[in-house]
DNA sequence: AATGAATGAGACTTCATTCAT
DNA sequence: AATGAATGAAGTCTCATTCAT
């Protein structure tokens, strides 16, 4: 689990480089550079630049899934339990900005093609939103919908407040963030 | 306006190509040969390669404003519009695959950060769906949201499934599309 | 056959680069210096710098056939016709000494291991010198020795002292090749 | 002399990766590897790679001047030494494969130009060899050619045929070593 | 003495762009 | 207008060598 130095100084170059500068701007020489590390460095931890952009990917994504399940509120009501994963969400993408825009630029490159998935959320042994989904459609507290077509009008309108926000083509705040996931909410529930 | 035939076999070659290979995978030589065109006659007509992919995006976007707006129920009821719109997009981009896939490629990749918006709608002059948002706003039969979050809410989820649908992580048919359309509405409607 | 200007250029540069400096010391940069013209144009008519070796050195294989099978005395006795190769062949290394250094380096290197043969001789469909040899154990003629022996013993020391000419270890001339290749004879005669 | 045990190791593996993937292909991370020992600790017993390779070649060489020089019938006839010597030459090499791959790729490469010589035997002070041809030139024994090329062709199509052995173009057995080695002799002998 | 992580110069190769035809 | 051979800058990756431990 313990990273490396290295590790992390390059993951960490190669996520903001790419971000700003696209997965072809994104040079190894620039990356290495930003890392302030040799360029034959980075080939000792990564076997290729593909091999460094999947690591990093999956690195940021490992990250962002360990904040959103924290503290999840087992055993509460199906609503309570929705709206804290929406809030968290949306919380850790306002506050890792960089990471949201990598992940998305990630998953709509020939990049994610091989690990591409309902954008997130469907590995994990456990898989609490499929969960939450399949107990709330049990419970007939939800549309009759197709759980991909859930996770869809849930939380890709959630990423993309994120992204707006984060683009400044909206300021986020509290109180819309909490109404923007109960809308979610409303798409869903019966 | 008539495009000349040669530009719109390049550019139907770097829809094609671009879908397939990424931005920097599609190489102008890969571009003319599936266009049957010599190297050089692209640069008779584009300016570059990134221009050839800004011009290949606003035509394909120009082509879907073009289509989602045929038909336009103008003077019904609010959600007669809002649906009618809706089923217009899902259909045309379920029609037109590579389209999609191109412009959410394009949009989440630094060559979209010039010409970055709200996903889509929001040029053009007259701009239907912020009319459409701005009234049902004023009669209060939205909810108090900014616009560009009702947008998110209603045309985010519904390119997602269409795309969850191309890359065959669900089956759409018509009722499903019908009812989460409705769901899009449910979360935006007071 | 007509081979292009440039490929003639830059198999040419190649022959006397690596000749000097080896087949790793030779970069693509000082062969595409040295042939005048720019690098990515040899990239044009070989597929890698291992395409280039290779061909390089079927070309001058070519050649050197070429060269030694001309004016072949058909139909006269056999230890003529041998003479007759034997002088050819030590003339045409004499005239073109980098042709012997690229060959021996070659065929003494891992490029060499997929198309090594008995140095040279014995591809092409008639083979004269097989066919020589063949006559000549028939006709008992030549020691019974294995033809690639015959071959050895032979067309080895030819090259030997064409290298050993070239390298200025000795000095040839008319005479002392002549009773060279007689030796040669001897070795093989009954 | 008594080369310490990590000179040896190093040495071998050089031998051994070298042959295999030439001078370029072997890299000192392999060579390491295959020693078992620390890249580092190559560059306490040679200066560079450049060293190292000809550290190799010179002790490979020595290793097979005294296996071939031993035993050698002093004051027999010249024939009968001659013999001898071919015939130990064959025998060692047969057994040494990977030594006369080795020597042979070294003089056929820039590396060999340095130290270039008449393939083997020429240096070492006495230089029995050259003793033995100088007794049969003076003798009327042997034919009136430099001493190089009797060199040249006895002991190149010795090498040769171990060559062509170990490449598994022909198979030797004793019979026809000892002919191959007498045909040699013919090919000298006036 | 021995190690091996780190280095960075330099190799091969690609590909957007040009220009003579 | 159309072509495509030629270009060379720039990218990825390798690997001989060093040096702190």
């Amino acid at each position: 689990m313990a990273m490396s130095d290295m590790r992390k100084k390059i993951i960490s170059a190669t996520l903001d480089l790419i971000v700003e500068n696209g997965f072809q701007g994104a040079t190894i020489a620039m990356i290495a550079d930003q890392a302030r590390v040799a360029v034959g460095s980075i080939y000792l931890y990564f076997k290729s630049k593909d091999d460094l952009i999947c690591k990093t990917h999956a690195y940021l994504e490992g990250q962002m899934l360990a904040s959103v399940m924290a503290d999840y509120p087992e055993g509460r009501p199906i609503r309570e339990r929705f709206l804290h994963v929406g809030l968290k969400l949306v919380n850790y993408f306002i506050a890792s900005p960089m990471e949201l825009l990598f992940i998305e630029q990630f998953h709509n490159s020939p990049y994610g093609v091989a690990c591409r998935r309902d954008r997130i959320f469907n590995k994990e042994g456990k898989d609490i939103i499929r969960e939450l989904f399949d107990e709330g459609l049990q419970q007939q507290i939800l549309k009759e919908l197709p759980q991909q077509i859930l996770i869809t009008l849930t939380f890709g309108p959630l990423i993309g407040i994120c992204r707006n926000h984060i683009l400044h083509y909206i300021e986020l705040d509290e109180p819309i963030i909490t109404r923007t996931i109960e809308a979610c909410w409303d798409a869903i529930r019966r």
